[in-house]
RNA sequence: GCCCAGAUAGCUCAGUCGGUAGAGCAGGGGAUUGAAAAUCCCCGUGUCGGCAGUUCGAUUCUGUCUCUGGGCA
């Protein structure tokens, strides 16, 4: 048990926090928060930020971008340090990359480069993405092949990636991770979501309302307000912050940013679950509309047990690593 | 009550000079290596409001009815 470290996983409104809280109470783990969004400073309303002490959390200015790597290389510290304390790490969120980065590494690379991305940027506004296509296709065919021409954020990596080190993006991937990247220890892996979409939808919802109530347009006034940020910004294009500063900023009506920001929060939703519908090794815990342990959707078995998550995750994380 | 304008995809609407129709949004699926709550790709059969008439053929023209806006009373 105690090399072990524990991964949680859900979409948005899924109820992973509340459970993660469950098994730090039960287990004794030190939580760690695999949200990109939660990692800024003044983002609480929206982003549904925990009232319970999480690793990672507010450790930005919403003006300073987090990045996967950044994540990566951060959880692993941490992971050696809950270690070193005799505890468990539980790692807990939604932002599947950063899973990923965390549990597989990233190939050795150089990092953003704001004035080349600004370059790149400025070259597709001019004559569009296709063409940084094609230039990324002269020098790297292989990752030109791999992304499509309007795909304009991974283009502009690519090509960020050969400009400011002169060794292409499909080169450092072939290189390799670095040392000492692989996740040691066992890794237990658990997602939870409610079997019915419709379910999921209502949640989110509910949710978004009761942030509403809570202040959430008052707390993005206050970012807006602040002068030195922008939609640019990962921190501004977080789901409901995006679309309330575009009504502070008059785009449209609040009852249209209301309305668009949750169709954006479903479409978030819809994304986790295309990760973790592929992803190997995971042990599910659907939920039904009450928030109780169900079957896996489809399934012709009977009703369930009426039990708990946080019951069925201990099961599961006593079963050992799946 | 009268006049006018509408009624087409879950929503907002375009269109068919008569040969059964297509955009945006929503929704669904997928991708994902330092922006990832991001970014990008794929997916469109619906009594074209009801009934009747003209026609080889009506969602399209005509009549009528219903409903919804707006105007006049």
């Amino acid at each position: 048990m105690t090399d072990r470290i524990i991964c949680l996983m859900g979409p948005t409104a899924s109820g992973k926090t509340d459970l993660a809280i469950g098994l730090a109470e039960a287990l004794g783990c030190e939580l760690v928060s695999v949200d990109s969004a939660l990692v800024y400073r003044g983002l609480d309303i929206g982003s549904a930020k925990p009232d319970y002490p999480h690793h990672l959390v507010d450790i930005r200015d919403p003006a300073q971008p987090y990045s996967a790597a950044d994540f990566a290389a951060d959880a692993r510290r941490l992971c050696a340090d809950i270690r070193a304390r005799g505890r468990v790490p539980l790692l807990v969120g939604g932002t599947m990359l950063y899973f990923k980065a965390f549990l597989e590494g990233l190939a050795q690379m150089p990092p953003a480069d704001p004035a080349v991305r600004a370059a790149i940027e400025a070259e597709a506004a001019e004559r569009g993405w296709p063409h940084i296509h094609a230039q990324l296709a002269a020098v790297d065919p292989e990752a030109a092949a791999r992304v499509h021409p309007n795909h304009s954020q991974r283009l502009s990596r690519a090509l960020e990636v050969y400009r400011a080190s002169g060794v292409t993006l499909s080169e450092w991937h072939r290189r390799g991770r670095a040392e000492g990247s692989a996740v040691p220890g066992a890794v237990v892996q658990l997602a939870i979501c409610p079997a019915d979409r419709a379910v999921l939808h209502q949640r989110i919802a509910l949710r978004f309302e009761q942030m509403m109530a809570a202040g959430l347009l008052e707390e993005v006034r206050a970012l807006y307000r602040r002068g030195d940020l922008s939609p640019e910004l990962p921190a501004i294009r977080a789901v409901g912050y995006r679309q309330l500063w575009q009504h502070l900023a008059g785009e449209f009506s609040l009852e249209e940013a209301v309305e668009k920001a949750l169709a954006a929060t479903r479409q978030l939703a819809k994304r986790q679950l295309t990760w973790l519908r592929k992803w190997p090794d995971l042990a599910w815990i659907y939920t039904d509309r009450e928030g109780n342990v169900c079957e896996v959707p489809g399934s012709e078995q009977g009703q369930g047990v009426a039990e708990s998550p946080l019951e069925e995750a201990l099961k599961l994380i006593r079963t050992g690593p799946i």
